[in-house]
DNA sequence: TTGTAGGCGTTATCAG
DNA sequence: CTGATAACGCCTACAA
């Protein structure tokens, strides 16, 4: 302890604490000099475990991931939201501590206190639909800060940011609506995630809007897109009047992928015969095709947006609006309705 | 606390953290049930903070790397060491807690106290080339299990491991020498990283092996290989008997796509003319040109044998055997000398 | 086998 | 303005 080579005891504390604090004068610049001496001679610092023992502030915020934080597959990693977390945490002063979800490989990870851990920090983020909920009503609970990465309405009272699918999905449809297409077809998956639910929702309020058919038969939705999204069906819809296509995003970009491959088959040119939206971002092996018409999820703004929300609940400040906007991407596969064959 | 749901009070201490310890016959069946069961229906949990102030292991493994663990530019992130190092540490049911350096942005991570916080941690890994020496020290002198991925032999006791350069660099020249090449040509930076001095080192051992001339003017050091390393300067060296050429690795690979360019201008064909070495991986933009003769470093196992380490300083072990051994690349860019033009 | 007491390093409260 | 003192939650003797 630096006491001994002071005078003082837990004035140290006060001093060591107030470091840039407001509350400066509360202390004599003799002894505040005294004690900050000792400590750099000694080399003295804070033990992090004991300040937070002690019901104090730790400046760390905790990311928490229930798939492996570094998968060998890059494919579906937290990466470009992690950027984002980083970046917000950095610019507001606060040091991340990484959780992995999958350590401790089914031992501690299916145990009952795997989100413990997480009390070693100011608060929490938490990333992936697999997130236990009653894990995590019992951290909102006991009043410990916690932010989730993904909408999540049913866990009463737990905080989240999300991507505003809805709007995103609805301003597609009305960019078609604008070049003059009326007759559109959605294609999704059958799984229900949020995710899902909310473009449908947009892409039914857009067509709604702009006095399109928005009827049932205007979603297909199907269990598996490749096999359900044909040459053939697509040739009948297309002669039965529709002139734009949009598929939904997933992990596996399957609705898109069958929507594409079908178009091909069918030999109908894309921009010309038939225009196509993608309601996310294309796969990354897809990227060098034509730049489909969309809208990308801002994953590093929501990273952000995420620590922002959760800083202020540590600061003990209420939640704010927690919907980020995508970005509209204009893409090269949507024009004018082609004429109907 | 558990003991009002039980009847003991630190007893829960005892039942608790002899979960699946060996001296399990200390506690009568019947209490430990009590506690066990109080503990599950209170969802309560170790507080990590406290355990680790108590004296006790956390199950953490601290990671602190000193740049952006998730740059936005992917160039040169230590993704790779950390796959390793996630895997390694789950299977042996430890967790993992990165501390992000470049949070704080400048103003924690500069602070004298920027690594107190790895405290939290039972033990932490550092990546990167930039650890301060005398934090890093005082960690190790206050006994704690820390371990530095990347040789670092100027820190007394400061534990690491490191990629085994010399050996890797020596085995190409010998694979050099065996098909015939006796005159070879180191191009490495001017700047002195041990990485850079192992390289050459390796070199010139293998070269002195095989009986090859390892003289100073077999290694060109240039500040900007690119303005050194040029067409002509390959062909005289050529023209004066020099049938092969090794580039090492670093950050830019300014030096292999030095030689690269050259030996393209100057219309030697590779494995034909000039045979070329890559004491290392070719950057991710070259990888599509034929594959280098040289050598990859064992990112994964790096981390694995990091993390291995550290776990055994932990447990109050010994340190083993640092080095890792990399891994021998045939590549298509060696061959048996050309005839001297 | 279990309960009791003391201490880990820090902060907060409250007298001097 | 400063110095005691009591938590914080847990662990490790030691005593019952």
């Amino acid at each position: 302890m630096a006491q001994l080579a002071g005078v003082s005891q837990a004035t140290v504390s006060l001093v060591l604490s107030a470091r840039s604090d407001g509350k400066a004068a509360t202390i004599s610049e003799e002894t505040r000099q005294r004690v900050l001496d000792a400590a750099r001679s000694l080399g003295y610092a804070h033990d992090p475990a004991a300040r937070r023992l002690a019901a104090a502030r730790n400046n760390l915020l905790g990311v928490f991931s229930f798939t492996a934080t570094f998968p060998t597959d890059v494919q579906h990693s937290y990466y470009p939201f992690l950027v984002g977390v980083e970046q917000e945490a950095a610019a507001r002063g606060y040091d991340l501590v990484l959780f992995t979800g999958s350590s401790s490989g089914g031992a501690g990870a299916a145990g009952p206190d795997a989100l413990s851990r997480v009390r070693l920090a100011d608060g929490c983020l938490f990333l992936g639909r697999h997130a236990p909920g009653a894990e995590l009503k019992r951290l909102v609970a006991d009043g410990f800060p916690v932010v989730h990465l993904g909408r999540r309405e049913e866990l009463e009272g737990l905080a989240w940011v999300g991507a505003d699918y809805v709007s995103a999905s609805r301003a597609v449809v009305e960019h078609l609506a604008a070049l003059g297409h009326r007759r559109i077809v959605l294609v999704r998956e059958a799984d229900d995630a949020p995710a899902s639910a909310d473009r449908q929702r947009g892409f039914l309020e857009g067509l709604a809007a702009v006095g399109g058919e928005a009827g049932p038969e205007a979603v297909l939705r199907c269990a598996d897109p490749a096999s359900a999204v044909t040459a053939e069906r697509v040739r009948a819809l297309v002669a039965d009047g529709v002139t734009a296509f949009v598929a939904e995003e997933t992990d596996t970009g399957a609705a898109w992928r069958a929507l594409d491959a079908a178009v091909r088959e069918a030999g109908l040119s894309c921009p010309g015969d038939v225009s196509l939206g993608l309601l996310g971002s294309p796969p990354p092996d897809l990227a060098a095709a034509p730049v489909p018409t969309g809208f990308d999820v801002p994953r590093h703004q929501l990273g952000a947006a995420a620590v922002r929300l959760l800083a202020a609940l540590v600061a003990g400040e209420e939640a704010q609006e927690p919907l980020v906007a995508c970005e509209f991407r204009t893409g090269a596969t949507a024009g004018p309705p082609g004429r109907r064959p």
